[in-house]
DNA sequence: ATATTATTACGATTAAGTTCGTATGTAATT
DNA sequence: AATTACATACGAACTTAATCGTAATAATAT
């Protein structure tokens, strides 16, 4: 079994950015952390230091400037929230939890086709 | 604008405790809390008393044992996560959630019927 | 070379969340 | 009536998370 990785809040947001740029130093990091919250840059050092230690993150020391990437895979945390939403908000009901998610929130044609042809191919395997 | 509330881990536990029972005493919900977790009856019990000073449950306090029912509803509980969720998690794309979702849970013929006249309905708007 | 700027390291503090023990009161049992 | 059981209230301790200030160091600019 694969060891479960729990990121807090902050370390989400941070996690989040890193992915979205791959890999990025604390001040990359810090600027677009800055756009929502109101932290100094030690704050945000601080907690991907501490990430860095959860090995939630690797470090590139090489250059002065540490470049971090995320350790966690977007796609593993992905999975492990819906999980955990499906059981204590969905009571344990998937289906509920799809037909939430496209009732309240805008989707394109495209995407709403893409999801029509993932479920005949469940269908077809039954 | 509603009002935001954030139920913490625990708080979480407990809601949805009570949502599915309705309403509870402490002691009911203490029971359903312990089949997972190893804590003293007035750890529950605090943690009730302080959702209700949050404003999270009502109670009414009209026999010795007092009866709590949730205020915040699921549906509200649900929508505030789900849309967090695709936030930070999706890079605000809900159909990636959805297709998460099929794709990893099990799902009944039933409820993929149902997925997909919704899906219809929302075409049909378009 | 010196001053300025940028970066990491790290301890200390604050804040938030969780847990429990003890006191107190009320109902039920003997 | 006394004892036992069960409930709430509440403070205090403990744990985890978040924030920041300061020092040390390295790179850059003057």
């Amino acid at each position: 079994m694969s060891k479960l990785f729990k990121p807090t809040e902050s370390e989400l947001e941070i996690l989040s950015i890193l992915w979205e740029k791959q890999h990025a130093s604390v001040r990359e990091v810090h600027e677009v952390v800055q756009l929502t919250k109101d932290v100094g840059y030690t704050t945000t050092l601080k907690l991907m230091q501490i990430m860095h230690e959860k090995g939630l993150v690797s470090r590139n020391e090489s250059s002065k400037t540490h470049i971090y990437t995320p350790l966690l895979a977007k796609e593993t945390a992905q999975e492990q929230y819906i999980t955990k939403m499906i059981k204590t908000l969905f009571s344990g009901n998937s289906s509920q939890l799809v037909l939430q998610a496209l009732g309240n929130h805008q989707t394109s044609q495209e995407e709403l086709a893409e999801i029509k042809s993932l479920i005949e191919q469940i269908e077809k395997r039954k």
